[in-house]
DNA sequence: GTATTATTTGAAACGCGTATTTAAAAATAT
DNA sequence: ATATTTTTAAATACGCGTTTCAAATAATAC
């Protein structure tokens, strides 16, 4: 329990702070350059460190990637909230705002491969993720939304997690398979709530 | 019109043969070592020809990948159909074939990844694989027994592509977000089919 | 100062997808 | 055989994610 001799290890703050460089420097880069450019050589280079004092830090990419998860998704939510505006019908809230959730995904490709298909996802990555809280927001407002339409539902959870979950996959093959004569987006969107708009 | 000279272009028989002797050593790679065991140099070592030459037949290893994509997609039909035998009730068939459809893929998350998460999937590629109808297959059990549940539905189209966009979408969450607290798989699937199955 | 410990660095390596370029080989018409 | 054309091969290169390891540096206790 004595303080032992040596250099003293990073304190909490200095890695936080030395984190919060690296998601600086990877936003811009991926703002800039796109999904494509944001590799560890690159990254290291901008944040003015060597390619492996990045893996001191991060387990790997797809950790770093993760920091800018957050920043996309409150952008995302800031779409579906604007959207919100000015309705108070809790059906047309619902709808809207599932729209806006498979537009916005669709409008922004680059931005979906980053959350959705940035392969090599360990699970304690995601897991760390999880317990961030920023996927239960994400949940939240679907699940509110659908509380406000049928007050003292008992199943919310599952229907506002399924509902999600679905939007994501509306989202996902629309981008993928892009070419498909798909029915129109909003059909889709309203095709997904029937089961949760009664 | 008349014939040139010079050594002529490869047979289209030729072609196919090598295409498919690569199907080949790409799925028995795949099914023995895995996803990232496929490799483009690993691949042509295994078919016998450079690296190069691979490239000179496909436009990319995602162009290769789809090869195994239909093999996996008759598996999963397989799948689903089995869980059809002696069901007859339109209801009943239609929801555990869409719990088959999600469990296979919850099941075999190296499949998922290899179909629905080979990055980089151009658009033109996908569309080849969309002209060779297997997808409209996978699309088409789901749209027959959603007529079987209800003939001379008008919308049998937006209901099938919404069904199985969010069973995707419900398989991909399962696999990416795997400790997340989700409800019953089943739970979900009922949820997403309630607004088929009135 | 010296010793000790933590961290960073640099270089090298591995295999990867992909592109280019140059040469070789194969198959045909003449 | 020769010329022509297509197809392969080989070598090389680029940047990638990642790992390993030795050397350097920084910050502390004594």
């Amino acid at each position: 329990m004595t303080k032992s001799a040596g250099r003293p290890p990073l304190s909490e703050t200095d890695i936080q702070e030395f984190r919060a460089r690296v998601a600086t420097h990877a936003m811009s880069i991926y703002r800039e350059d796109g999904f494509d450019a944001v590799s560890m050589r690159r990254l290291s280079k901008a944040v003015g460190c060597a390619p492996t004092t990045l893996y001191a830090h991060f387990a790997g990419k797809t950790e770093i990637l993760m920091l800018l998860w957050a920043e996309v998704l409150s952008d995302m939510e800031e779409h579906v909230r604007a959207c919100l505006k000015g309705r108070t019908e809790p059906a047309d809230r619902l709808r809207e705002a599932a729209l806006a959730f498979v537009t916005y995904w669709v409008d922004h490709p680059e931005h979906f491969r980053l959350v959705f298909m940035s392969n090599n996802v360990g699970r304690s990555e995601v897991d760390s993720f999880i317990e961030s809280g920023n996927i239960e927001n994400g949940f939240e407002i679907f699940r509110n939304l659908i509380r406000d339409l049928d007050p003292g539902c008992e199943d919310a959870n599952v229907k506002s997690e399924t509902l999600v979950a679905g939007m994501i996959g509306l989202a996902m093959c629309l981008n993928t398979i892009s070419n498909y004569p798909w029915p129109t987006l909003s059909q889709m969107t309203r095709q997904l709530l029937s089961g949760t708009i009664s």
